[in-house]
DNA sequence: ACATTAAGTGATT
DNA sequence: AATCACTTAATGT
């Protein structure tokens, strides 16, 4: 399904026209950073197909999951950093192969002003991604980390549509800002509750997890 | 068989 | 819950 065709209920004719005319796709492999710290933010994506991770980074290389962009959505962080040029305060990287409409920020202004459904759908996004962060934040602030880990297997198992997750404790404790000893000690918590399968580089979740 | 890397564990803060 | 120091197990060459 193009492009037009998913947002012709959303955007008006005109503006989509825009689009097709500005915009160009971009396509990322899984793994590839698409925007990191620091950087200027060049455009706007709107994803087509796939997911991207937008994640907080500390000084020792540790992320903090932020949120993820799913098909359709588009990532509040650019529209508040491009309006006055600021660099990314984000890093954004390809959690599956994914396919996005980038745009350029030179038209945000002119857009804005011009055809009300870019202002209604930048608004709309941007009350969402609010709502997502809050709940994110209610995460981090009140769960224990052994409810976050069960949540984060989930989560990755729903993304990857499979129960069986390739990473290392390691890769898990950077992920989740935590100790790869604590994520071990938690997993085998969960193993012995017959929640999970423990294998090298691989954890099988189990129904009741 | 040996080296390397992931995972498990007790003790300490 | 994090870190250290150490052990044990799995995997690659």
């Amino acid at each position: 399904m193009s492009f037009s065709d998913r947002f012709k209920n959303v955007f008006e004719p005109e503006l989509l026209e825009q689009i097709e005319a500005k915009a160009r796709i971009v396509t990322a492999k899984e793994g590839d950073v698409i925007l990191e710290v620091g950087q200027p933010v060049r455009f706007i994506p709107i994803l087509n197909t796939g997911i991207i991770k937008v994640a907080r980074v500390d000084e020792s290389g540790k992320e903090i999951l932020l949120y993820y962009i799913n098909a359709n959505e588009s990532c509040v962080m650019t529209f508040t950093c491009c309006m006055e040029q600021h660099p990314s305060e984000i890093r954004a990287t390809a959690e599956s192969d994914v396919e996005f409409v980038a745009i350029p920020i030179g038209v945000m202004d002119e857009w804005m002003a011009k055809y009300s459904t870019w202002k209604s759908f930048v608004m709309r996004t941007i009350k969402e991604r609010i709502n997502k962060l809050l709940l994110t934040i209610d995460l981090l602030a009140f769960q224990k980390l052994d409810e976050r880990l069960v949540h984060f297997l989930k989560e990755k198992s729903r993304i990857t549509g499979s129960t069986l997750i390739n990473l290392s404790h390691e890769e898990i404790a950077v992920k989740m800002a935590s100790s790869r000893e604590v994520i071990s000690r938690l997993l085998k918590k969960l193993e012995n509750e017959k929640k999970v399968l423990l294998y090298r580089n691989q954890i099988k979740i189990l129904r009741d997890l």
